[in-house]
DNA sequence: TTGTATGCGTTATCAG
DNA sequence: CTGATAACGCATACAA
């Protein structure tokens, strides 16, 4: 293995000066710089991450926290780890996966993709590492807020998802929402009942169905009911999975999409691509979610003053309408 | 920062005991065992592995290159990552997942998705580090053999899905290829072949299509065309994506499934799950296989002579039938 | 601008 | 079975 000291010897300088054109290049004359680089470039020298992070204490590695339910194949968390890969991989930086917080390899900074309690909370603090989470963390309350966090804009975007279909005429909107006890399904649902609200419009119990699992069958299942039993010509859902579903159950009853019955999905990534007729959709822009994470974190990583504010970015989603609405 | 140094003290031992009872246990005596491992967790001491690494020349990680396309997120590799990881960090390895070969970061290990030529299996020897490859690398030739591989069968595949349209009475079956020059897809052809030459059934060239963008919309076009121009009764897909869209097109020709054209998937990861009907499919064991692919490198990565010969694995997928195929 | 001495935390070596 | 010492490769502090 090639060392600094190798470096040195070739390009007839000191360790220390090959260290500095390494890391401070403006405080090596052009000369010295110049047979440097030379001499790295000969030998193929590499720095050794090791040696550098014990004197340095720090790693080049950034950990990202992935939800355990990953395991399950989901394009939407693909997407996201491609956009924080990118960038941090720009930055000359490693990403290391874990689906738990403790480990014992040591990193610069962590993105987490789910908090799940307190407990996780006061892990981190021990940690005293950058952190920037993925969602509003919301389920630790007041803390969440001394934390660098990113977000789309959820309750925007069932907002916009409900608005395309009250501009096409309808009125009967059905409001499809898989079970989860976070708050962006919340968020959702308000920006939804906000939406019929403007409209005049007095949403029907029965227009809501909430707790379904994220899966084209379960909403299926249930779409099948709903639009058996109601006047229902719209559904809002709050994923592209069950507007899948929605869409099979419409088939099902031979209503024709979207002529009789129109249906909007909720992400855009992956699903959308694969429905008949075309999914109109609220498309999250995951990669670039996943960009900013990780722009926040190297922002963290990187300021030496420790006094940044703990900054909050909410994103917006884009209504890309296809073939899955029309005019009632 | 707690170090050896301090466990040492509170242990009344020296430092050398506490990395000793730490790496070879069975080298300490019980007493200075018992005493040293008191002290770590009334320290809560951790092992720096910058420290360690530099000594030992290991990192605890291990490097995934995952192809690419990666980024547009797909559901079979971020199963195969799963099983990678669950792998890894029962054996307190940590996956660093980049999309190239070549980066500052030290590992022990690397796990190859896709293997591009000479020039990266080149750089590869350079290395000098265990590799496991994810496909037989065949573009490498007979350099291949000398790595670890593990391999779906993909020759077996597809021959399943065929025999099992064949027995079901179908004798005009088609083959839909989507596009790739990885010989995954060669062997796939070869198992349709196969079994059609088993039942003795001449394969009209029309039959197989090839060439296909690997959507549904790309196949769904295709299949208007093959359907509406041949007798074709049964469809063996190389991708799920490939029958949803053979699926499609069935339903715009007003061919219900099963009852009049039977479709079978392959890999059963993801998508199959939404499909309308059940996707009769060939299920990749996806997360076994990114099990076997970490086992065999940390097998590799432990051997100490040097000697271990190369290891190839090649893992059969299942027929799981569903609703899509039917008798003829 | 450049070089020297020193230490980061751990393990290998070798002596006891 | 245990301990003293050196070395891993690099960067910081200080001196020149």
């Amino acid at each position: 293995m090639t060392t600094v000291y190798d470096v040195a010897k070739l390009a007839n300088v000191s360790a220390m000066t090959v260290s500095r054109a390494l890391n401070n290049p403006e405080k090596v004359s052009p000369q010295s710089l110049k047979r440097v680089q030379d001499a790295i470039q000969q030998l193929g020298y590499q720095q050794n991450q090791a040696a550098r992070a014990l004197v340095t204490k720090s790693t080049g590695i950034v950990k990202l926290v992935m939800p355990k339910r990953l395991g399950m194949s989901d394009p939407y968390f693909t997407a996201l780890f491609a956009g924080i890969a990118s960038v941090l991989s720009e930055n000359r930086l490693a990403v290391l996966i874990e689906d738990e917080l403790s480990s014992t390899i040591k990193y610069d900074g962590i993105i987490l993709t789910e908090l799940h309690d307190e407990h996780s909370y006061n892990e981190l603090l021990k940690l005293s590492t950058p952190v920037v989470l993925f969602g509003k963390g919301q389920r630790l309350g007041e803390m969440a807020n001394q934390l660098d966090w990113v977000d789309l804009n959820h309750f925007e975007g069932a907002y916009l998802a409900t608005q395309h279909l009250l501009s096409l005429g309808h009125t009967a909107i059905a409001l499809f929402k898989f079970d989860s006890n976070d708050s962006s399904l919340i968020e959702r649902e308000q920006g939804y009942r906000k939406a019929m609200a403007e409209y005049g419009i007095d949403v029907d119990p029965n227009w809501v169905v909430s707790g379904l699992e994220d899966t084209s069958y379960a909403a299926k299942s249930q779409a099948i009911d709903v639009l058996s039993h109601s006047a229902v010509t719209g559904v809002v859902c709050t994923s592209d999975l069950l507007a899948i579903g929605v869409i099979q159950a419409a088939r099902e009853l031979n209503r024709k999409i979207p002529q009789q019955l129109s249906v909007v999905g909720f992400d855009g990534v992956g699903y959308d691509q694969m429905c008949d007729p075309r999914l109109t959709t609220l498309c999250q822009p995951v990669f670039w979610i996943g960009q900013r994470l990780a722009q926040l974190l190297i922002e963290r990583i990187q300021d030496k003053t420790n006094d940044l504010p703990a900054r909050h970015e909410i994103i917006s989603a884009e209504l890309v309408v296809r073939d899955s609405t029309a005019v009632k």
